[in-house]
DNA sequence: GTAAATGCAAAGACTTTGCACGGTC
DNA sequence: GACCGTGCAAAGTCTTTGCATTTAC
């Protein structure tokens, strides 16, 4: 799989036939600096002073363009749509409290793959998320 | 656990001091008869006829006074919001397609208790939720 | 009668879309 | 120079909030 740091992501962009701008450069940058996998809107929050002129859609379009080339993936787990450019499998922990979303190792990686045929007659699994939902470290201690 | 039929719920709404309007018990009785895990949006347009002055904040006021006393539970994967009348435990298939939801029972009871203590240094984990994702029957057969 | 729920309307957050301009290759 | 991406603005969806009126208990 992809290592998926800035530098592979980019030439990923341009071996799928699309462009290197400046605000991609951005957007490629702020996510693979980035383990808290942030929203489309954090992203453009962030690159704002760099970028005062850039628009919310492009930070969707490039979000997408990465997404659609399998360079990085949507998490739709409650509230806003998140991106996450890891791309090993791994599941996800996600803090009640403050939101923030951490990757988490596979523990028991045969279990990742779906045994469907028993389970789910006639529905054909392409895969399994996990999600663990709890209190993350800083909010317990905050309590 | 709560069986979460129309009749129970009602009992558990009134047992938390919560009144029984007409309204409410529609809602009641469209989400315990659904297994489709209606959004609120859904709900609301079902209602409708027989509730043509019904507010879309009186569906969600109810549902979410449901998820607080614990007899339905919010299912955030996507999309819209949707509400899950199943007391049970147990996990969901998506269809990428339509995006059906279904209930699928719990196959490795024991892998449903978070072993947190080695994954996730500092996290608490309260629960596991797992999504098989994929294509139902129904698409599976329209293609 | 009291407390709570409803209806209504408005605002808010996030995401998508269309089109003209400007930049990359 | 051709094509793709950007910026801008608007619309769309889902959800939440505030307040006066109505209703259940």
């Amino acid at each position: 799989m992809a290592t998926n740091d800035a530098t592979s992501l980019l030439a990923a962009l341009r071996s799928a036939g699309l462009k290197a701008t400046p605000q991609r450069l951005a957007i490629v940058d702020c996510l693979a600096g980035d383990a808290t996998h942030p929203t489309a809107q954090e992203v453009y929050e962030r690159l704002r002073d760099r970028f005062p002129t850039m628009a919310v859609a492009t930070v969707y379009n490039t979000l997408s363009a990465l997404d659609s080339i399998g360079h990085c993936r949507r998490l739709e787990m409650g509230g806003a749509i998140r991106f996450d450019p890891n791309g090993a499998p791994h599941d996800h922990a996600v803090c009640e409290q403050c939101g923030a979303i951490r990757d988490v190792a596979i523990a028991e990686p045969e279990r990742s793959q779906p045994r469907g045929g028993q389970l789910l007659s006639g529905f054909r699994v392409d895969r399994v998320e996990r999600i663990y939902r709890g209190v993350c470290a800083r909010c317990a201690a905050a309590d």
